[in-house]
DNA sequence: CTGATCAGTTAGCAA
DNA sequence: TTGCTAACTGATCAG
């Protein structure tokens, strides 16, 4: 926006026209560029018709560097917020995939404790209960005070 | 490199000189360009020393089209990549926070019924075992052959 | 010298 | 008219 009233284009004026005639102020480029248009109109009267359109043209041609400059600082400064973007997905999926890494150990770790506490419960209660009739392969389940359990029932159909 | 061979430079000339002189083959963009060092130096022959700096000046500018180009191809393709790298995390993150969600699922509802079948030992181990006892506060479920049931839960848990 | 990139210019599109 | 952007150009830097 303001990058052109900066430094390096003071003085540039590369292989622009400088031939004012007599009467005009010889505007800088950063007085024209800067100007609202009603400012403008003050200051072409009285000017040849041509030296009004080399003027406004001149001031075109300003508004288009600043322009340019506008556009590649915005693709610069995308191209950055896509990187962070990045690296910022990056480092979430090297913590989720810690949280489940972790996870996944403590699931197996609770499933070898459950299984354990399972195999006891079952030397437990086949010997004195009913020892030749539960099959070596049964699960055991239970439900405590079931009364007012919502709808469930506390069955779980095998294979 | 031969980005500039393809298509859209032929014909362009915008403000390109065109005198070429009477002798001159009058070179096209194209061939110009793609000429070797030494095959240059062939058509060299014969020409004003000015010419020669021209014709030089000339390949230049074109090649220079020819890097311009291949920079702006960059740019694109460097953003593209970023945005398919961007897409791809993003697709990352939701799979790893899906597997996530369920693992935790998981777990809660094998916490449950750990504790369940805990207290479920504990009441069977504590007094010596009546059946009678039991019955008050627990049912006992069996399920035969369900032991390497994956993801049945063969509990329910209580409120 | 060659190739890449920057800043400025121009043309042309869109609001 | 204003702002933006693609393409082109010359300047300049690195290898």
């Amino acid at each position: 926006m303001q990058g052109m009233t900066t430094n390096f284009k003071a003085g540039k004026a590369l292989k622009v026209k400088k031939e004012v005639g007599e009467n005009a102020p010889a505007l800088s480029d950063d007085e024209l560029v800067a100007m609202s248009v009603r400012e403008l109109n003050q200051h072409l009267r009285g000017l040849t018709k041509e030296d009004v359109v080399r003027l406004k043209q001149r001031r075109r041609t300003l508004k288009n560097r600043g322009y340019a400059a506008s556009c590649r600082i915005k693709r610069v400064t995308q191209k950055e917020e896509l990187e962070r973007q990045k690296t910022e997905l990056q480092q979430e999926v090297d913590k989720l995939a810690r949280e489940n890494a972790s996870m996944r150990l403590e699931l197996d770790a609770l499933r070898a404790k459950y299984e354990a506490l399972q195999c006891f419960a079952r030397t437990v209660t086949r010997g004195p209960l009913s020892p030749g009739k539960v099959a070596t392969t049964s699960v055991i389940t239970i439900v405590k005070s079931a009364n007012h359990s919502p709808s469930s029932a506390p069955f779980s159909a095998p294979s």
